[in-house]
DNA sequence: GTCGTCATGTAATTCGTTACATGATTTT
DNA sequence: AAAATCATGTAACGAATTACATGACGAC
Protein backbone atom coordinates (compact mmCIF):
# COMPACT_ATOMS: atom_id res chain seq x y z
CA UNK A 1 0.00 0.00 0.00
CA UNK A 2 1.65 3.25 -1.10
CA UNK A 3 0.88 6.61 -0.84
CA UNK A 4 0.04 6.90 -4.72
CA UNK A 5 -2.72 4.08 -4.45
CA UNK A 6 -4.25 5.78 -1.31
CA UNK A 7 -4.16 9.55 -3.39
CA UNK A 8 -5.71 7.48 -6.05
CA UNK A 9 -8.51 6.06 -3.20
CA UNK A 10 -9.27 9.19 -1.40
CA UNK A 11 -9.60 11.34 -4.93
CA UNK A 12 -12.50 8.67 -6.10
CA UNK A 13 -14.29 9.96 -3.32
CA UNK A 14 -14.19 13.36 -5.40
CA UNK A 15 -11.55 16.50 -5.85
CA UNK A 16 -9.24 17.34 -3.47
CA UNK A 17 -6.43 19.28 -2.93
CA UNK A 18 -2.79 17.77 -1.59
CA UNK A 19 -3.62 20.04 1.92
CA UNK A 20 -7.05 18.29 1.63
CA UNK A 21 -5.36 14.40 0.95
CA UNK A 22 -3.29 15.14 4.31
CA UNK A 23 -6.35 16.06 6.32
CA UNK A 24 -8.15 13.02 5.28
CA UNK A 25 -5.03 11.25 6.96
CA UNK A 26 -4.12 13.23 10.08
CA UNK A 27 -7.27 14.35 11.30
CA UNK A 28 -9.98 11.46 9.96
CA UNK A 29 -10.51 8.60 11.81
CA UNK A 30 -8.89 6.24 9.11
CA UNK A 31 -5.26 7.44 9.91
CA UNK A 32 -4.34 3.98 10.70
CA UNK A 33 -4.53 3.59 7.28
CA UNK A 34 -2.19 5.87 5.87
CA UNK A 35 -0.74 8.73 7.88
CA UNK A 36 1.51 10.40 5.10
CA UNK A 37 3.78 13.85 4.90
CA UNK A 38 3.33 16.87 2.64
CA UNK A 39 7.17 16.04 1.32
CA UNK A 40 5.18 12.51 -0.31
CA UNK A 41 1.81 13.78 -1.41
CA UNK A 42 2.77 16.64 -3.54
CA UNK A 43 5.33 14.64 -5.33
CA UNK A 44 3.51 11.78 -5.01
CA UNK A 45 0.69 14.05 -7.08
CA UNK A 46 2.88 15.44 -9.24
CA UNK A 47 3.87 11.98 -10.79
CA UNK A 48 0.34 10.95 -11.07
CA UNK A 49 -0.39 13.79 -13.19
CA UNK A 50 2.48 12.78 -15.13
CA UNK A 51 1.27 9.98 -15.91
CA UNK A 52 -2.17 11.25 -16.87
CA UNK A 53 -3.87 9.60 -13.96
CA UNK A 54 -4.85 12.59 -12.35
CA UNK A 55 -5.79 16.02 -13.48
CA UNK A 56 -5.73 19.41 -12.28
CA UNK A 57 -7.46 23.12 -12.02
CA UNK A 58 -5.71 25.69 -10.04
CA UNK A 59 -8.85 27.36 -7.87
CA UNK A 60 -8.23 30.89 -6.89
CA UNK A 61 -10.18 32.05 -3.30
CA UNK A 62 -10.49 35.21 -2.00
CA UNK A 63 -8.35 35.96 0.79
CA UNK A 64 -6.65 32.45 0.88
CA UNK A 65 -3.54 31.07 -1.56
CA UNK A 66 -4.95 29.24 -4.35
CA UNK A 67 -5.45 25.83 -3.99
CA UNK A 68 -4.82 23.12 -7.16
CA UNK A 69 -7.57 20.90 -7.14
CA UNK A 70 -7.02 17.38 -8.32
CA UNK A 71 -9.62 15.02 -9.42
CA UNK A 72 -9.28 11.27 -11.52
CA UNK A 73 -9.42 11.19 -14.85
CA UNK A 74 -11.10 8.17 -16.81
CA UNK A 75 -6.67 6.78 -17.30
CA UNK A 76 -6.96 7.34 -13.15
CA UNK A 77 -10.75 5.79 -12.80
CA UNK A 78 -9.27 2.90 -14.23
CA UNK A 79 -6.04 2.59 -12.64
CA UNK A 80 -7.55 3.19 -9.05
CA UNK A 81 -9.69 0.02 -9.80
CA UNK A 82 -6.93 -2.01 -11.07
CA UNK A 83 -4.94 -1.50 -8.16
CA UNK A 84 -7.89 -2.19 -5.84
CA UNK A 85 -8.52 -5.94 -7.71
CA UNK A 86 -4.50 -6.64 -7.30
CA UNK A 87 -3.84 -9.29 -5.28
CA UNK A 88 -3.23 -7.98 -1.43
CA UNK A 89 0.42 -8.28 0.09
CA UNK A 90 -0.66 -9.59 3.70
CA UNK A 91 -0.68 -7.23 6.46
CA UNK A 92 2.29 -7.29 8.01
CA UNK A 93 2.01 -4.78 11.51
CA UNK A 94 5.65 -4.17 13.10
CA UNK A 95 4.21 -4.12 16.36
CA UNK A 96 6.17 -3.07 19.39
CA UNK A 97 4.00 -4.17 21.55
CA UNK A 98 4.44 -7.51 20.39
CA UNK A 99 7.50 -7.63 20.22
CA UNK A 100 7.28 -6.58 24.25
CA UNK A 101 5.07 -9.41 24.85
CA UNK A 102 7.75 -11.92 22.88
CA UNK A 103 10.88 -10.73 24.96
CA UNK A 104 8.59 -10.36 28.70
CA UNK A 105 11.45 -12.80 30.47
CA UNK A 106 13.88 -10.40 29.63
CA UNK A 107 12.35 -7.24 30.89
CA UNK A 108 11.40 -6.30 34.78
CA UNK A 109 7.47 -6.45 35.75
CA UNK A 110 7.76 -2.82 35.83
CA UNK A 111 8.70 -2.36 31.65
CA UNK A 112 5.55 -5.10 30.57
CA UNK A 113 3.18 -3.92 32.88
CA UNK A 114 3.66 -0.45 31.84
CA UNK A 115 3.99 -1.48 27.87
CA UNK A 116 0.30 -3.50 28.55
CA UNK A 117 -0.88 0.11 30.24
CA UNK A 118 -0.15 2.12 27.31
CA UNK A 119 -1.23 -0.59 24.95
CA UNK A 120 -4.30 -0.43 26.84
CA UNK A 121 -4.49 3.34 26.28
CA UNK A 122 -3.98 3.85 23.26
CA UNK A 123 -6.61 1.12 22.17
CA UNK A 124 -9.22 2.86 24.37
CA UNK A 125 -8.31 5.92 22.52
CA UNK A 126 -9.20 4.46 19.06
CA UNK A 127 -12.54 3.24 20.52
CA UNK A 128 -13.44 6.97 21.90
CA UNK A 129 -12.33 8.05 18.24
CA UNK A 130 -14.74 5.51 16.58
CA UNK A 131 -17.22 4.81 18.62
CA UNK A 132 -19.10 8.21 18.23
CA UNK A 133 -19.37 7.48 14.49
CA UNK A 134 -20.91 4.19 14.31
CA UNK A 135 -24.70 6.28 14.96
CA UNK A 136 -23.19 8.89 12.63
CA UNK A 137 -21.53 6.83 9.92
CA UNK A 138 -24.17 3.75 9.84
CA UNK A 139 -25.33 4.80 5.97
CA UNK A 140 -21.86 6.08 4.64
CA UNK A 141 -19.39 4.70 3.07
CA UNK A 142 -17.07 4.35 5.94
CA UNK A 143 -19.69 2.93 8.36
CA UNK A 144 -18.99 -0.61 7.68
CA UNK A 145 -14.79 0.47 8.41
CA UNK A 146 -15.69 1.82 11.24
CA UNK A 147 -17.69 -0.84 12.98
CA UNK A 148 -14.60 -3.19 12.07
CA UNK A 149 -11.88 -0.48 13.47
CA UNK A 150 -14.22 -0.31 16.93
CA UNK A 151 -14.69 -4.31 16.93
CA UNK A 152 -10.93 -4.94 16.20
CA UNK A 153 -10.03 -2.52 19.33
CA UNK A 154 -12.34 -3.90 21.51
CA UNK A 155 -11.92 -7.29 20.91
CA UNK A 156 -8.15 -6.51 21.53
CA UNK A 157 -8.52 -4.47 24.91
CA UNK A 158 -10.94 -7.27 26.17
CA UNK A 159 -8.15 -9.93 25.56
CA UNK A 160 -5.41 -7.99 26.87
CA UNK A 161 -7.24 -7.30 30.50
CA UNK A 162 -8.17 -10.88 30.26
CA UNK A 163 -4.37 -12.16 30.25
CA UNK A 164 -2.43 -9.52 31.32
CA UNK A 165 -1.68 -11.22 34.73
CA UNK A 166 -0.52 -14.53 32.59
CA UNK A 167 1.93 -11.81 30.65
CA UNK A 168 3.05 -10.01 33.58
CA UNK A 169 3.83 -13.47 34.72
CA UNK A 170 6.65 -14.32 32.40
CA UNK A 171 8.59 -10.75 33.43
CA UNK A 172 11.67 -11.12 34.78
CA UNK A 173 12.27 -14.92 34.63
CA UNK A 174 14.79 -15.35 32.13
CA UNK A 175 18.25 -15.65 33.98
CA UNK A 176 21.08 -12.98 32.91
CA UNK A 177 22.36 -14.91 30.15
CA UNK A 178 19.99 -17.90 29.62
CA UNK A 179 19.03 -18.76 26.12
CA UNK A 180 15.45 -19.05 25.40
CA UNK A 181 14.33 -20.16 22.04
CA UNK A 182 12.00 -17.36 20.00
CA UNK A 183 9.59 -20.07 19.10
CA UNK A 184 10.14 -23.99 19.94
CA UNK A 185 8.88 -24.87 16.49
CA UNK A 186 11.88 -24.02 14.75
CA UNK A 187 14.58 -23.89 16.98
CA UNK A 188 17.05 -26.15 15.94
CA UNK A 189 19.74 -24.83 18.50
CA UNK A 190 17.60 -26.11 21.16
CA UNK A 191 17.64 -29.67 19.64
CA UNK A 192 21.35 -29.55 18.09
CA UNK A 193 22.25 -28.65 21.76
CA UNK A 194 20.02 -31.51 23.43
CA UNK A 195 21.66 -34.00 21.07
CA UNK B 1 10.19 -0.52 15.22
CA UNK B 2 13.11 -0.74 12.73
CA UNK B 3 15.28 -3.86 12.06
CA UNK B 4 17.90 -2.76 14.86
CA UNK B 5 15.40 -3.24 17.49
CA UNK B 6 14.12 -6.14 16.31
CA UNK B 7 17.76 -7.45 15.71
CA UNK B 8 18.27 -6.47 19.48
CA UNK B 9 15.38 -8.31 20.38
CA UNK B 10 15.77 -11.68 19.01
CA UNK B 11 19.78 -11.72 19.98
CA UNK B 12 18.11 -11.12 23.52
CA UNK B 13 17.12 -14.68 23.03
CA UNK B 14 20.57 -16.12 22.77
CA UNK B 15 23.61 -15.62 19.80
CA UNK B 16 22.47 -16.11 16.58
CA UNK B 17 23.84 -15.18 12.90
CA UNK B 18 22.42 -12.60 9.93
CA UNK B 19 21.29 -16.00 8.55
CA UNK B 20 19.37 -17.06 12.06
CA UNK B 21 17.83 -13.86 12.28
CA UNK B 22 16.09 -13.82 9.09
CA UNK B 23 15.21 -17.40 9.07
CA UNK B 24 13.03 -16.82 12.57
CA UNK B 25 11.52 -13.76 10.39
CA UNK B 26 10.10 -16.06 7.74
CA UNK B 27 9.87 -19.16 8.74
CA UNK B 28 8.68 -18.64 12.38
CA UNK B 29 5.35 -18.06 13.31
CA UNK B 30 6.13 -14.15 13.98
CA UNK B 31 6.40 -12.77 10.28
CA UNK B 32 3.78 -10.32 11.28
CA UNK B 33 5.81 -8.75 13.55
CA UNK B 34 9.18 -7.73 10.66
CA UNK B 35 9.97 -9.42 7.91
CA UNK B 36 13.42 -8.28 6.35
CA UNK B 37 15.98 -9.00 3.66
CA UNK B 38 19.43 -9.95 3.77
CA UNK B 39 20.01 -6.49 2.31
CA UNK B 40 18.98 -5.00 5.78
CA UNK B 41 20.08 -7.44 8.07
CA UNK B 42 23.58 -7.74 7.20
CA UNK B 43 24.17 -4.42 7.78
CA UNK B 44 22.04 -3.14 10.46
CA UNK B 45 24.29 -6.08 12.17
CA UNK B 46 27.73 -4.24 11.61
CA UNK B 47 26.23 -1.10 12.22
CA UNK B 48 25.36 -2.71 15.79
CA UNK B 49 29.03 -4.38 16.22
CA UNK B 50 30.73 -0.90 15.06
CA UNK B 51 28.56 0.62 17.93
CA UNK B 52 29.72 -2.14 20.66
CA UNK B 53 26.05 -3.20 21.08
CA UNK B 54 26.51 -6.58 19.93
CA UNK B 55 30.05 -8.81 19.56
CA UNK B 56 30.67 -11.52 16.93
CA UNK B 57 32.75 -14.87 16.44
CA UNK B 58 33.28 -16.76 13.37
CA UNK B 59 32.34 -20.09 13.92
CA UNK B 60 33.44 -22.51 11.16
CA UNK B 61 31.39 -25.45 10.30
CA UNK B 62 32.21 -28.66 8.41
CA UNK B 63 31.07 -29.03 5.45
CA UNK B 64 29.50 -25.79 5.74
CA UNK B 65 30.49 -22.26 4.57
CA UNK B 66 31.81 -20.35 8.27
CA UNK B 67 28.88 -18.53 9.80
CA UNK B 68 29.21 -14.71 12.09
CA UNK B 69 27.50 -15.54 15.23
CA UNK B 70 26.53 -12.44 17.06
CA UNK B 71 25.49 -11.64 20.68
CA UNK B 72 24.71 -8.82 23.07
CA UNK B 73 27.23 -7.16 24.77
CA UNK B 74 26.01 -5.64 27.79
CA UNK B 75 25.83 -1.91 26.22
CA UNK B 76 23.37 -4.00 23.91
CA UNK B 77 20.91 -6.06 26.28
CA UNK B 78 21.00 -2.08 27.82
CA UNK B 79 19.96 -0.34 24.58
CA UNK B 80 17.66 -3.13 24.26
CA UNK B 81 16.07 -2.74 27.18
CA UNK B 82 15.54 0.87 26.58
CA UNK B 83 14.56 0.14 23.35
CA UNK B 84 11.51 -1.82 24.78
CA UNK B 85 10.92 0.89 27.57
CA UNK B 86 10.38 3.94 25.11
CA UNK B 87 7.03 4.99 24.32
CA UNK B 88 5.62 3.33 20.85
CA UNK B 89 4.43 5.46 18.28
CA UNK B 90 0.68 3.63 17.68
CA UNK B 91 0.28 1.14 15.36
CA UNK B 92 0.02 1.78 11.70
CA UNK B 93 -1.46 -0.48 9.88
CA UNK B 94 -1.87 0.81 5.95
CA UNK B 95 -4.42 -1.96 5.00
CA UNK B 96 -5.18 -2.81 1.48
CA UNK B 97 -9.05 -4.58 2.73
CA UNK B 98 -9.26 -1.31 4.66
CA UNK B 99 -9.40 0.90 1.58
CA UNK B 100 -11.15 -1.58 -0.34
CA UNK B 101 -13.85 -1.46 2.00
CA UNK B 102 -13.49 2.32 2.27
CA UNK B 103 -13.88 2.51 -1.42
CA UNK B 104 -16.79 -0.06 -1.77
CA UNK B 105 -19.01 2.37 -3.63
CA UNK B 106 -17.06 2.61 -7.03
CA UNK B 107 -15.58 -0.75 -6.76
CA UNK B 108 -18.03 -3.83 -8.50
CA UNK B 109 -19.53 -6.14 -6.23
CA UNK B 110 -17.30 -8.62 -7.45
CA UNK B 111 -14.20 -6.71 -6.96
CA UNK B 112 -15.21 -5.95 -3.59
CA UNK B 113 -16.93 -9.88 -3.17
CA UNK B 114 -13.21 -11.46 -4.22
CA UNK B 115 -11.24 -8.51 -1.74
CA UNK B 116 -13.61 -10.45 1.24
CA UNK B 117 -12.42 -14.02 0.12
CA UNK B 118 -8.93 -13.49 -0.18
CA UNK B 119 -8.89 -11.38 3.32
CA UNK B 120 -10.45 -14.69 4.68
CA UNK B 121 -8.69 -17.21 3.11
CA UNK B 122 -5.29 -15.04 4.83
CA UNK B 123 -6.93 -14.52 8.27
CA UNK B 124 -7.87 -18.27 8.55
CA UNK B 125 -3.94 -19.01 6.77
CA UNK B 126 -2.80 -17.04 9.67
CA UNK B 127 -5.14 -19.03 12.19
CA UNK B 128 -3.59 -22.25 10.94
CA UNK B 129 -0.13 -21.55 11.68
CA UNK B 130 -0.60 -20.32 14.67
CA UNK B 131 -3.37 -22.56 16.22
CA UNK B 132 -1.10 -25.85 16.40
CA UNK B 133 0.97 -24.18 18.66
CA UNK B 134 -1.41 -23.01 21.35
CA UNK B 135 -0.63 -26.15 22.85
CA UNK B 136 2.71 -26.71 22.17
CA UNK B 137 3.94 -23.18 23.09
CA UNK B 138 1.50 -22.93 25.94
CA UNK B 139 4.43 -22.39 28.80
CA UNK B 140 6.85 -21.00 26.32
CA UNK B 141 7.85 -17.55 25.58
CA UNK B 142 5.50 -17.21 22.74
CA UNK B 143 3.03 -18.64 24.07
CA UNK B 144 0.97 -15.55 24.92
CA UNK B 145 2.04 -14.22 21.81
CA UNK B 146 0.42 -17.06 19.46
CA UNK B 147 -2.69 -16.94 21.88
CA UNK B 148 -3.08 -13.10 21.28
CA UNK B 149 -2.78 -13.51 17.38
CA UNK B 150 -5.04 -16.12 16.98
CA UNK B 151 -7.45 -14.44 18.98
CA UNK B 152 -7.19 -11.70 16.90
CA UNK B 153 -7.31 -13.15 13.65
CA UNK B 154 -10.38 -15.56 14.73
CA UNK B 155 -12.37 -11.90 15.60
CA UNK B 156 -11.73 -10.63 12.44
CA UNK B 157 -12.83 -13.38 10.39
CA UNK B 158 -16.07 -13.50 13.08
CA UNK B 159 -16.57 -9.95 11.97
CA UNK B 160 -16.18 -10.04 8.75
CA UNK B 161 -17.91 -13.32 8.36
CA UNK B 162 -21.25 -11.74 10.01
CA UNK B 163 -21.16 -8.40 8.20
CA UNK B 164 -20.00 -9.24 4.71
CA UNK B 165 -23.40 -8.96 3.30
CA UNK B 166 -23.63 -5.66 4.32
CA UNK B 167 -20.39 -4.55 2.54
CA UNK B 168 -21.23 -6.36 -0.26
CA UNK B 169 -24.33 -4.45 -0.41
CA UNK B 170 -22.11 -1.23 -0.24
CA UNK B 171 -20.25 -2.16 -3.58
CA UNK B 172 -21.18 -0.21 -6.59
CA UNK B 173 -23.52 2.29 -5.45
CA UNK B 174 -21.72 5.56 -6.32
CA UNK B 175 -22.89 6.36 -9.96
CA UNK B 176 -20.19 7.25 -12.02
CA UNK B 177 -17.90 10.96 -11.49
CA UNK B 178 -20.36 11.56 -7.83
CA UNK B 179 -18.89 12.85 -4.87
CA UNK B 180 -18.80 10.85 -1.50
CA UNK B 181 -17.31 12.30 1.48
CA UNK B 182 -14.56 9.83 2.70
CA UNK B 183 -15.56 10.51 6.17
CA UNK B 184 -18.96 12.51 6.81
CA UNK B 185 -17.24 14.17 10.01
CA UNK B 186 -14.86 16.68 8.16
CA UNK B 187 -15.77 17.33 4.78
CA UNK B 188 -16.63 20.75 4.29
CA UNK B 189 -17.09 20.61 1.03
CA UNK B 190 -20.72 18.85 1.89
CA UNK B 191 -21.26 21.62 4.08
CA UNK B 192 -20.16 24.48 1.94
CA UNK B 193 -21.45 22.84 -0.96
CA UNK B 194 -25.08 22.59 0.77
CA UNK B 195 -24.66 25.98 1.97
C1' DG C 1 24.09 -31.64 -14.10
C1' DT C 2 20.93 -28.63 -12.12
C1' DC C 3 18.55 -27.17 -8.20
C1' DG C 4 18.05 -26.18 -3.25
C1' DT C 5 20.30 -25.05 1.21
C1' DC C 6 23.78 -22.70 3.85
C1' DA C 7 26.15 -18.43 4.22
C1' DT C 8 27.74 -13.45 3.66
C1' DG C 9 27.82 -9.39 1.74
C1' DT C 10 27.50 -4.96 -1.70
C1' DA C 11 25.17 -1.67 -4.97
C1' DA C 12 21.38 0.48 -7.05
C1' DT C 13 17.04 1.93 -6.36
C1' DT C 14 12.68 3.02 -4.18
C1' DC C 15 9.93 5.01 -0.83
C1' DG C 16 9.07 8.03 2.57
C1' DT C 17 10.19 11.45 6.38
C1' DT C 18 12.00 15.74 8.33
C1' DA C 19 13.37 20.03 7.76
C1' DC C 20 13.49 24.05 5.13
C1' DA C 21 11.57 28.00 2.28
C1' DT C 22 7.74 31.14 1.24
C1' DG C 23 3.84 34.06 2.06
C1' DA C 24 -0.92 35.91 2.99
C1' DT C 25 -4.55 35.99 6.41
C1' DT C 26 -6.97 35.22 10.62
C1' DT C 27 -7.13 34.37 15.46
C1' DT C 28 -5.32 35.11 20.23
C1' DA D 1 2.96 41.06 18.21
C1' DA D 2 2.91 36.21 17.95
C1' DA D 3 0.92 32.10 16.58
C1' DA D 4 -2.03 29.28 13.95
C1' DT D 5 -4.33 28.19 9.46
C1' DC D 6 -4.22 27.81 4.55
C1' DA D 7 -1.35 26.42 0.82
C1' DT D 8 2.54 24.58 -2.12
C1' DG D 9 6.69 22.88 -2.87
C1' DT D 10 12.08 21.33 -2.64
C1' DA D 11 16.27 19.20 -0.60
C1' DA D 12 18.68 16.32 2.42
C1' DC D 13 18.51 12.30 4.53
C1' DG D 14 17.27 7.62 6.24
C1' DA D 15 15.52 3.08 6.03
C1' DA D 16 14.64 -0.85 3.63
C1' DT D 17 14.05 -3.61 -0.71
C1' DT D 18 15.62 -5.87 -4.89
C1' DA D 19 19.00 -7.50 -7.47
C1' DC D 20 23.57 -8.88 -7.92
C1' DA D 21 27.98 -11.46 -6.74
C1' DT D 22 30.24 -15.48 -4.71
C1' DG D 23 30.99 -20.22 -3.42
C1' DA D 24 30.76 -24.95 -1.34
C1' DC D 25 27.91 -29.04 -0.57
C1' DG D 26 24.20 -32.35 -0.97
C1' DA D 27 20.09 -34.21 -3.16
C1' DC D 28 17.49 -35.73 -7.15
Amino acid sequence: MNIRTICLAILAHGEASGYDLKKHWEDGPFFHLGGASFGSIYPALARLEQEGLVASREETQPGKPPRRVYSLTAAGSKAFIEDMSAAPEPDVFRSHFGIIALCAPFLSRETVARAIDERLAQQRAEVSTLEPLVESERHSTSGWLVDWGVTQFKNEIAFIEKNRSRLEALAGTAKPGEHLPVCALHDTDTQTAAE
